[in-house]
RNA sequence: GCCCGGGUGGCGGAAUUGGUAGACGCGCUGGAUUCAAAAUCCAGUUCUGGCAACAGAGUGCGGGUUCGAUUCCCGCCCCGGGUACCA
């Protein structure tokens, strides 16, 4: 029995013989005998095991967080990356980002915005369909499942999620339009003029294909399509039976998402012509208010390089080799050319005495993987083709090489190598004893004599020496890099001879994948050839029910065994079969932010105002991960819909923040086995196995279940609730940081809760009249320390000051109840439970959600002196109080006449008086 | 190699960007409460020396600018992320 429930039992005993009701913890005095009851009053114990699901159960019944399209408000749209949702549930990490949003959610309500926070799962993906080989389950059952557990989880931090808005990338009702979206992809063309997606309706075909017929025709308009069906040597992940985009490839020729090698494959594939909007994807970016790390992620992955096309005839054959260069002012330096071994000249080039040496280079090139190709990075390998080509500057005989360091994805597959200037190239030449020629003298460096000499490298500017012929009639000698560029190409402008160019790295987009478990494209090829596209009111196609999910050994999907829905028949008797490819996980995370806005609307995509309204996306939280291929692939499609007119941004997200990896301790003993961190006990700094009593060594690693230290949310919530979770998450440090996860830091913002808890329910320290100046003043100097540090996306700075304001509180035993109701207000984007407790027990009966956001007095902020800390030499030695509309002169006739001052300035003379207002008083002395 | 971040007590981290280095929290030490423990409360806690007042040192390392540098400049070292023959 407890002590409460003891004392209630005996109530009514002691209150009859006494005639006095006791109240718990009361003195007693019996027959002249002092009994003390030996329970102390209760306290007001934080119980959040009571509280939180208390009020996670009043939003749910309210609908507390429904967001209404209220055109009249301002909006504020507040997205988090929806996560796939894994079997393995939530990890601590996932709510750092969703803990972020949804103070600053919570708060930009009280500050009277229309905030539009919603919640989905981007569930197509691989685990569900292997689980599914393996098991013969239905991935949708397994996503089902997962999705309901990854709520269940995400309502059980008190998220302030629109749950009406939910959505789900593998709901037909969603990827219905994921599909529309392709159609719109593959109706649309490129006006490289107007810079900008057209209808392909609006292409203009020239008469000189329609000449040619219709197949000549649709081949053209194939051609300019943003998506297209073709051949494509892609990689091919054998372990997962699938084709693996290039970025899913890890730079050691690994699949990213099961670690297997990958290998070439030709394979019919759809791919997205993405490189179109390089430049609109490039010069876009300068407006964001994005990471200045992720515009330089992206800008590298665009890779827009400026330079030029220079064609140079081929001796003995009526042909130009095209190539492309960066430094078309080098090209009296150039040597030697080399073409890439896939290049489509080679046999035409290659002389008959080389035959046999070049093929056997070229065929042991195409075996190699590109991994091969780049580990061998430091050999330089090649062959000579037995070919010349004429340099146009100065009609020299350079020879041709083929070499597998030339790529032929990139520029023409062909350059112009200039040994001098290149480091590349420099390497090559030295290998196969290429004369090296310097045209650019760098003047004053070190080894400039080697580098005029040709036995170094010199890439950097310097001034141009034997460049000039008489014939050709070019000499830009004594001129600059970029004065060197731009008379060299417009030379070779006005004689036809090449032309300015821009390049890109970005590379085509492989879209489709062969799985099961992704969006079927809205397909059908035709046994004459035809491809046509599903009829939108036919839309969603969906997925077959399969008994087998297996992929077949040919790299087909496992759609290709789904035969009553493959194969298809039109009016006409024409039979057709549908595309088996499925669309890869990028498909549905790239518009899902579109959908939240109008999510069940069966008409359209979304509602035209409401997009207008909502869009863009204020702020964007989530994982750099996808620093790259996500926002990039999200742009591209944003700005395809922008251009026709879907959309009215032409940018999706405004302002985007990367929250910090989550790492975790992990332990292992000496021979480097894995301890489990409930299993390990710290002493002295030190760590022992709570078993085996041996020492431990703490490392600090990402989450995993191989290192056992992963940390689930559920545990958090039950041991310390949901409220210290949420503040642990923000108090652990800035929140584009990667910091290991500490249960120790977790019991520290308990006990703060847990004192705030007790003060402030606490009637009996809640007091009528005008508030102590002090705590007035401490108030409002935190209101405005949150509302800066919450703007400025500073969570644990703002949660640090709240401490600070409890603590003072605390000390001094009583607020009134103005103050405490905005303590509860400011509290309550963080720990928006206990806040609604505090709340409600104030007598308040409606949620505080809406409440508005307390503002700052700053009469009472204002200072009339300031304590100045004084120092000698810049040392800080002492402080003084000094009225802030104090003359200078007179401060320092008051500071050199402080006692303390004597100490420092005994024996020395000031030499300087340095007052900086608010600041510091230094004192120069010598 | 190149491009971005980042190095501050025993630990996580503050310092509103040139002005009191170490806020806040953890841990630790001491005390109160308790039969005892847990919980809670109070005090202390950068390091070195000293009982203390106090003094000296101190923000990865070495220089520099300045009355004054965690903050700016130059040269290094270490850690993390991205990228990789892109002509």
């Amino acid at each position: 029995m407890s002590e409460k429930l003891f004392f209630e039992n005996i109530k009514g005993f002691i209150a009859a013989s006494f005639k006095a009701t006791p109240s718990f913890g009361q003195n007693l005095y019996l027959c002249g005998f002092k009994f003390r009851i030996l329970f102390k009053k209760e306290k007001m114990e934080y119980n959040f095991a009571e509280i939180e699901p208390k009020w996670q159960k009043y939003w749910e019944e309210n609908k507390t967080f429904k967001t209404p399209d209220d055109f009249s408000k301002p909006k504020y749209y507040i997205l988090d990356m929806f996560p796939y949702p894994s079997g393995a549930g939530l990890h601590v990490g996932h709510p750092e980002g969703y803990t972020a949003t949804d103070i600053l959610s919570r708060y930009k309500r009280m500050r009277g915005f229309n905030v539009l926070h919603p919640m989905g799962y981007d569930a197509f993906g691989l685990p569900a369909e292997q689980y599914a080989i393996q098991t013969g389950t239905h991935p949708a059952i397994t996503t089902n499942k997962n999705c309901d557990n990854f709520r269940r989880q995400i309502k059980s931090i008190g998220l302030s999620y629109d749950w009406d808005r939910e959505i789900n990338t593998t709901d037909p009702k969603y990827f219905k339009w994921t599909q529309w979206i392709f159609k719109q992809l593959y109706n649309t063309w490129f006006d490289e003029k107007q810079q900008k997606g057209r209808p392909v309706s609006e292409l203009v075909v020239p008469d000189e294909i329609k000449e040619k017929g219709e197949e000549a025709v649709k081949k053209y308009i194939g051609e300019k399509r943003l998506a297209y069906y073709d051949n494509a040597q892609v990689w091919w992940c054998d372990s997962c039976k699938t084709v693996c985009a290039n970025e899913e490839v890890l730079t050691d020729g690994s699949h990213e998402k099961c670690g297997n090698q990958v290998v070439r494959k030709n394979l019919k594939q759809w791919l997205l012509r993405i490189p179109h909007y390089g430049e609109r994807l490039l010069s876009g970016l300068e407006k964001l208010d994005w990471p200045e790390g992720v515009k330089d992620m992206q800008r590298n992955w665009i890779g827009k390089s400026t330079g030029a096309e220079v064609d140079f005839e081929i001796e003995d054959l009526e042909k130009d080799l095209r190539v492309y260069t960066t430094r078309p002012d080098t090209l009296f330096g150039a040597t030697y050319m080399v073409i890439a071994p896939e290049h489509e000249w080679v046999n035409e080039i290659t002389t008959s005495d080389k035959k046999d040496a070049v093929e056997t280079y070229v065929k042991a090139a195409a075996l190699k993987s590109d991994l091969d190709r780049t580990d061998l990075a430091k050999e330089k390998t090649g062959v000579f083709t037995g070919r010349y080509a004429i340099n146009p500057v100065n009609n020299k005989k350079i020879p041709i090489w083929v070499a597998d360091y030339v790529l032929m994805g990139y520029g023409t597959g062909a350059i112009m190598a200039v040994p001098a200037h290149d480091t590349r190239d420099f390497e090559f030449a030295k290998e196969f004893d290429i004369p090296v020629v310097c045209i650019l003298d760098p003047k004053d460096v070190e080894n400039r004599d080697e580098i005029l000499k040709g036995d170094a490298c010199w890439t950097e500017d310097g001034e141009y020496i034997n460049s000039a012929n008489k014939e050709t009639g070019l000499d830009i000698n004594g001129l600059n890099k970029v004065t060197g560029i731009q008379k060299t190409v417009e030379w070779l402008e006005r004689k036809n001879l090449g032309k300015a160019t821009v390049n890109f790295k970005l590379r085509d987009w492989l879209f489709s994948r062969q799985r099961y478990w992704g969006e079927p494209f809205p397909v059908i090829h035709w046994e004459d050839g035809e491809v046509t596209l599903v009829e939108d009111e036919d839309l969603p196609l969906e997925l077959p029910d399969l008994e087998e999910y297996k992929p077949s050994e040919t790299g087909e999907s496992p759609l290709a065994n789904a035969k009553d829905w493959l194969l298809v028949t039109d009016k006409n008797g024409r039979k057709g079969r549908r595309e088996t490819n499925t669309m890869p996980q990028w498909a549905g995370s790239c518009w899902y932010y579109l959908r939240y806005i109008d999510p069940l609307n069966e008409d359209s995509i979304f509602d035209v105002k409401k997009e207008q309204y909502w869009m863009p996306v204020d702020l964007y939280i989530g994982g750099a991960e996808h620093a790259v291929l996500h926002l990039l692939y999200a742009r591209f499609w944003h700005k395809v819909l922008f251009d026709l007119g879907v959309v009215s941004t032409d940018e999706p997200f405004q302002k985007l923040f990367n929250q910090g990896m989550i790492l975790a301790f992990a332990y292992e003993t000496n021979t480097g086995a894995k301890v489990s961190s409930d299993l390990v006990e710290e002493k002295e700094g030190k760590y022992f196995h709570t078993e085996t009593r041996e020492e431990l060594k703490q490392i600090v690693a990402k989450m995993s279940k191989s290192l056992k230290n992963v940390v689930n949310p559920d545990d958090v919530i039950d041991r310390y609730g949901a409220d210290s979770l949420r503040l642990y998450e923000m108090f652990m440090g800035p929140l584009d940081e990667r910091k290991p996860w500490a249960e120790n830091g977790v019991k520290g913002v308990f006990n703060f809760l847990g004192r705030a808890y007790r003060f402030f329910a606490e009637s009996e320290n809640i007091v009528e009249g005008t508030e102590d100046k002090e705590v007035a003043k401490l108030l409002h100097q935190t209101i405005q320390k949150v509302e800066f540090d919450l703007e400025h996306l500073k969570f644990n700075t703002a949660i640090s000051a709240l401490m600070v304001f409890n603590n003072l509180v605390i000390k001094k035993g009583k607020v009134n109840k103005e103050t405490a109701e905005t303590f509860a207000k400011i509290l309550a984007p963080f720990a928006p439970h206990m806040a609604e407790e505090l709340w409600s027990k104030y007598g308040n009966s409606k949620t505080l959600a809406y409440e508005s956001w307390p503002a700052v007095d700053e009469s009472l902020l204002k200072e009339d002196s300031f304590e100045y800390p004084v120092s000698f030499n810049g040392k800080m030695r002492f402080k003084i109080e000094i009225a802030l509309d104090m003359p200078k002169d007179e401060i320092e006739r008051a500071v050199l006449a402080d006692e303390k001052a004597q100490k420092w300035l005994e024996g020395k003379t000031v030499r300087k008086f340095i007052f900086v207002p608010r600041k510091i008083i230094n004192v120069v002395v010598g």
